[in-house]
Parts: structure tokens; C-alpha cells; sequence
DNA sequence: AAGTGGTCTAGACCACTAT
DNA sequence: TAGTGGTCTAGACCACTTT
């Protein structure tokens, strides 16, 4: 408005579009990870105050915050009550790896099955006992899946359910449950809340030979337990495959 | 306002403290994640409207936006621009396992120390030239290290940096920079990005000397390249260590 | 005292979904 | 058409940091 005058002055970063559908705080975080990405403020430096950037981009003071909470969010800036926002220099500890990769070999056109390779009542022994919180003697289900994918056997899963009398579990729901569904977010509704564990093993000589592999082979060993809304476990087990089918990538920092 | 009469309705869930420290948005996200905690809500279930909520907390609908927000980021809900805001089942594939650990080794009152095993300048084999994009032959700084902690040998890395002849690097700079500084954050500011893969691993002999493993052991193997801010390589490596040494944990759904 | 981020209001308007 | 989430405004007030 004011700069009539001396018209040179013209800026090539204040175009928000408000005509387009995506939103202005996201428009406006862009256009200032934009700029960090090239370097026009470097990790370290600080940021034009939110006041600033209301005069700038002509937006309310409200949409300037989200747009800035959303960088602090994605760990791209970091704020300061009273001093200002910075650039986050790139961090390792923050990276984080999800296991995405493994849902798309459920849910997408990948042709996986799940074989049920066992699955009958056992006495719980002290290991599993103690996971799922029953006593050591106490009937568990015991369950061996095999995953494969395009006709290769990929995961070898090996879990233990609780054994609860007034809900009979049907064989064919075993085939899917718990496993297609979790990773697919249609987990039953009655799990609240779950761990994961990752760590790096050794197959040993049965592993192998259920996933058709030569000895010996680096492999990932997942582990996993669930818990329902009383805070009771429901499962354990354990999902083993090949070193090079879970390999865990991320990123850090901006594209 | 308009329970004067009938007064047994009184909720204890309308307690939004505004003295509290705790933002109001935050308190409202608490109150509902509880609920849902408490199976009030399953998942499935759709949560009250916005303007249900704006009532019952007698809040503005901007601070219930922010609460709900908060639980969408969370993996917490959903919603659903004009259906509602509905609760989510558990996710497998939305598990992030992160590096706090590792920080934790550098940061805190742990003793941790670097020791440069080899530090010096070679020619780039086909693989080191690739991941650096430099020419096969080209001269590349490789450096050895050994990270211990608690004066046990715990992580043996691997690196290579692209060798730059206008900025010579002091030898006492390579016990620290890179490595520590990349952890906590206070990594060098000529980084823009990195790429990090975490992959399952077999010790080799020499590894195995290096951190005083019996072999055969598995291993946890963690490959990072960074970049600077004009996008060229500047350096890659590989860190490796006893499986134990590196779990990854992450938890899913609500505690 | 001046400048910074942090929260919150009380609406308005829009886009989408259901009926 | 009514109800839902999604965005945005134009301030106000507060807490904190720096000078």
C-alpha cells in the first residue's frame, strides 16, 4: 500500500494467493522454508518477528503464528518467548522412523498373503507369562504366520493371544486379524495402545527354513504388544524377516 | 449459565482451569485424550462437534480447533470436514522409532568418549564416489572412530568427507564434529540435509576386533549421508554396534 | 521500556456431507 | 437445509528477554 513511492522495491516473496485452495498459513510456512532451503536465512539465524511477517505478507497475526507453529512442529524452527524464532540447525537425534513401507505391502495392489501355519492352545511358559500377564501354566493362544509377498516368504510371525473363554476366537479371523488390520489402522477398537521394539538378530536354523533362506543371514526382529482399554495385554509376539526387507530409511532437515 | 436450576447435571469434565499455566487448548486436548483413554470414546467413535465442545468448555471455537488439531497430529482422531471428528484406531504403520537413545549417550552426564582411530586422505573407490558424487579416484578425507561409553567400546564408524582444499580440517576437529554436534543439534550450519537408513547387520571380523565382540554377533548398522545448502554430498559413513546397543521403541496409541 | 513469542476471543465466511 | 469441520480476522492481553 505504502510503497507507491520508489516502486524498485517490489518483492518477489509476498504473494499469497488467496484465491488458492491451499491455505494461507500453509502458503506462508512454505514461502519461509523456501527461503532456509536457500539459504537466505541459515540455521542459527533469527527469523523476522511475527510482527514483521503480519506487515509483510498482509495476514493476521493469528495465521503468522500457525504457520510458524507448524515449521516448530516439523522441527525446522525453534521459538523463544521474548527473544524470537530461530532456524533448528539439522538434528540426528530427531529423525524418526516409521514402518510405512511394511503397510504398503498390505494395503496396495502387492499380492501378500497370510498363511496360518499354527495355531492351538499352549500353557503359557515363564517368558510369556510375564508378557501377557497371566500366570506361568496358564492357557494361551499360540499362532504361527507366514507372510508372503508376490509368492516369496517374507515375515515369519510367531504371536501368543490371551485365552478368554467368553470370546471363542474363529481360525479364519486369526488368518487376518491383528496383523493386516493393525498396520492399516483398522485395528479391532479394542486396543488402546501398543510397543514396538526393532532389533537386529541372527536367524536361527527354523526361521530359515520357513523363510526358504540360507545360513546364516542377517535378520530384523520386530516385536510388538498390545494392550486393551483395562490396560490388560492381549498380544505378543514377534515378526522376524530378512535384514533387507526392513531396512528403516528417513530424512532430516529441509529438501 | 443455564444450569442454575436442575443443578444434580453438574459435569467433571468442564474443568478448564484458566489460572493454570497449561494453555486452554492443551488442558481441552488432555480432557478429551482421557476420555478416550477411558473408553468414554472408541475408536470409531465420533467425538462431540466443535460447537458441542465451545458450549460444554464455554471456550472460543478457535481454541477448540487448536485442541482437536493437536489430537489430529497426535494420530489421536481424524476428522472429517463436514462428517465430524471421529477417533482413531491403532495404527501399526504410523510407529516412529526416533534416536533419543543414542542422544542420550552424548548429551547427558554419560562418559562418552571419541577416539580417532585413522583419519586421512585416499582416493574414492566406485561406492564412496557414488554417495559423494565425486569421481572415482578423486582424493576423500576417510576417518575411523571408535565411540566409547563408560570406556567399553560401543560404536565403530566409518566416514568419508569430500575433501574441499579451501577449508583444510584440523585433525582435533574430526573427534568431535559431525558426530556429537550432529546429535545434539548443534550440528554445523553448512548442512541442509541428511538421508539415514538403519538396516540389520552380522558383525565382520574386523568390527567385531574393533569393538571387542565375539562372533558371530548381530549388529545394528546406521548409514547417513548429509548434504550442504547447494545440495552436494559432504560426507557419508556407516556406524555400527552390537544389536543390543541399538533398540529401537516407540509406543502406539494412548498410555 | 520496547520488542518478542504465546494465548485467546467472538465472531465471519467457506466447503463439504448428510438428509 | 442444517450441521459439520476449515480458515481467517483484528485485535487484546500476557510472559518473557533485552537494553
Amino acid at each position: 500500500m505504502d510503497n507507491a513511492k520508489g516502486g524498485s522495491a517490489a518483492q518477489t516473496n509476498d504473494h499469497i494467493d488467496r484465491q488458492s485452495a491451499h491455505p494461507v498459513y500453509a502458503q506462508l510456512a512454505d514461502a519461509i522454508r523456501q527461503q532456509i532451503s536457500e539459504g537466505v536465512y541459515r540455521p542459527g539465524d533469527q527469523l523476522p518477528s511475527e510482527a514483521m511477517l503480519v506487515r509483510t505478507y498482509h495476514v493476521s497475526p493469528m495465521t503468522v503464528r500457525r504457520a510458524i507453529n507448524l515449521l516448530a512442529d516439523q522441527e525446522v524452527v525453534s521459538t523463544a518467548q521474548g527473544r524470537g524464532t530461530f532456524v533448528k540447525q539439522v538434528e540426528l537425534a530427531t529423525a524418526a522412523f516409521d514402518l510405512r513401507g511394511i503397510k504398503g505391502l498390505f494395503s496396495s495392489d502387492t499380492a501378500t498373503t497370510i498363511k496360518l501355519l499354527d495355531g492351538r492352545i499352549i500353557r503359557a511358559d515363564g517368558r510369556t507369562a510375564r508378557k501377557l500377564q497371566v500366570s506361568q501354566g496358564d492357557t494361551v493362544i499360540y499362532i504361527r504366520r507366514l507372510i508372503e509377498v508376490d509368492g516369496e516368504p517374507a515375515f515369519y510371525h510367531r504371536g501368543y493371544l490371551v485365552y478368554d473363554p467368553t470370546r471363542p476366537v474363529v481360525e479364519s479371523e486369526l488368518e487376518v486379524t491383528e496383523l493386516r488390520c493393525l498396520f492399516e489402522g483398522r485395528g479391532s477398537s479394542l486396543i488402546k495402545r501398543g510397543e514396538l521394539t526393532v532389533e537386529a538378530s541372527i536367524m536361527n536354523e527354523e526361521e530359515a527354513r520357513i523363510l526358504k533362506i540360507s545360513l546364516p543371514s542377517p535378520a530384523m526382529l520386530l516385536e510388538h504388544i498390545f494392550y486393551d482399554f483395562n490396560d490388560r495385554p492381549v498380544s505378543w509376539g514377534i515378526i522376524i524377516c530378512h535384514a533387507k526387507r526392513l531396512r528403516l530409511h528417513t530424512e532430516v532437515g529441509l529438501k
